[in-house]
DNA sequence: CGTACCCGATGTGTT
C-alpha cells in the first residue's frame, strides 16, 4: 500500500512537473534507489534524461537537495526550467550580488527551496557551511560528475572536497553522480573520490545505431577538413582542435575559403563567446570550430557532424 | 594544452 502510494505520487509528479506520461530507460531504477536511500551513479548520454533522476525524487524528499555543477550558464539554465516547472529551486553563485546570495542563503536556511545549484568552490565558504549545517540536506547530487576526474586532480581541486562536506553533514545525505563520461576509470574515480556507498550503477543508452566514428590519417587536414565541411553544406558541425591557436587557424582557414563558420574558446572574451555560440545554436553560422571549453550543457538538435582535428584525449 | 569558480583590490559611476 505504502509502495503504490510512492508509486503513484512518482507518476503525478513526473506528469505535473515534468510533463511526461511515462519514464524512459534507467530513470525509474534509478529515482526509486535513491528514494531509497542508496546512493547512485548515473552514466547516461547527452539526452537521456539524467536531470529527471535526481530532480523528480529532489521533490520527494523531505529536504533539501545540493546539486554540485561545473559551470555558472549550466546553473542558470537548469534553475530556469524548473522555476518554470513551477520547482521552488535557486542557484548560489558569482552572477548575483552580494545581496542577492545573502537572500538566497536567507531563504535556503528557510526551507523555501527544494534545489539549491552551486560550483563546487561554495562549498567549501563558511557562508555556505553555516546554511548546510543547519538544513535539511537529504541528497549531494554531481552533475557533470566526470569534472571530479577531468578537474578535480589540478585545475578545479573543491572537486575532490566534496567528499569532506557529506562527512560534515549531521545526517549523511544521499549521494548522487551523473555523467556522460563512460570510461571504467572515471566511473571508478568518481565513486572513489566521493566516497560513495555501495552505489546503485546505471550505465544506459551508448548503442546509438545512428552515430559512426571514423579515423582518417592525412598530411593536409586543413584540406580535409575544408572538403568534408564544404561537402556538408548547410548542415550544421563542430570541430575541435586540442588548442586555442589551431582553433582560429582552422577558424581562419574556413572563413578564407567561404565557409560560414565561428568559433569557440577561453581566450575569446565573454560577450564574444556568448554571440559566437547563440550563433551557432541558432543555426546563423552552421559550423563551430572549438577547443574542449564548448560543449557542456549545449543542446542542439540538428548537430550532423563532430571533426576532430587533432586527437582527442582519452581516445584509448 | 585546455578547461572555471570565488573573492578581494582597484576603479567608475550612482544615490
Amino acid at each position: 500500500m505504502i509502495t503504490s502510494d510512492i508509486k503513484n505520487q512518482k507518476i503525478n509528479v513526473l506528469k505535473k512537473v515534468f510533463g511526461y506520461d511515462s519514464f524512459r530507460p534507467g530513470q525509474e531504477e534509478i529515482v526509486d534507489n535513491i528514494l531509497a536511500g542508496r546512493d547512485v551513479l548515473g552514466i547516461m548520454p547527452t539526452g537521456a534524461g539524467k536531470s529527471i533522476c535526481y530532480q523528480l525524487p529532489a521533490l520527494m524528499l523531505s529536504g533539501i537537495t545540493i546539486v554540485v555543477s561545473p559551470l555558472i550558464s549550466l546553473m542558470i539554465d537548469q534553475v530556469k526550467a524548473l522555476k518554470e516547472a513551477g520547482v521552488h529551486a535557486a542557484y548560489i553563485n558569482s552572477a548575483l550580488s552580494e545581496n542577492q546570495v545573502t537572500k538566497a542563503l536567507y531563504n535556503a536556511m528557510c526551507g523555501r527551496y527544494k534545489i539549491v545549484y552551486v560550483a563546487p568552490e561554495r562549498l567549501e565558504t563558511n557562508r555556505f557551511l553555516e546554511f548546510v549545517m543547519n538544513a535539511d540536506i537529504s541528497m549531494i547530487t554531481v552533475d557533470e560528475a566526470h569534472c571530479i576526474s577531468q578537474w578535480g586532480q589540478d585545475f578545479r581541486p573543491s572537486y575532490l572536497k566534496i567528499v569532506n562536506l557529506i562527512k560534515l553533514l549531521p545526517k549523511r545525505p544521499v549521494v548522487s553522480a551523473f555523467t556522460a563520461t563512460a570510461t571504467a576509470a572515471v566511473k571508478d574515480d568518481i565513486a572513489c573520490v566521493l566516497g560513495l556507498e555501495k552505489p546503485f550503477v546505471k550505465v544506459t543508452g551508448f548503442d546509438r545505431e545512428n552515430l559512426y566514428f571514423e579515423v582518417r590519417h592525412s598530411k593536409h587536414k586543413d584540406a580535409e577538413v575544408l572538403d568534408y565541411v564544404l561537402s556538408h553544406r548547410g548542415e550544421s558541425g563542430i570541430i575541435y582542435c586540442a588548442t586555442r591557436k589551431n582553433v582560429d587557424k582552422v577558424y581562419l582557414m574556413l572563413k578564407k575559403n567561404g565557409v560560414a563558420a565561428t568559433r569557440y574558446h577561453a581566450g575569446l572574451d565573454n560577450d564574444m563567446r556568448r554571440e559566437n555560440q547563440s550563433r551557432f545554436i541558432y543555426d546563423e553560422t552552421p559550423v563551430i570550430v572549438a577547443t574542449n571549453a564548448f560543449g557542456m550543457g549545449i543542446d542542439k538538435s540538428n548537430v550532423r557532424y563532430v571533426l576532430h582535428y587533432n586527437m582527442p584525449q582519452g581516445w584509448r
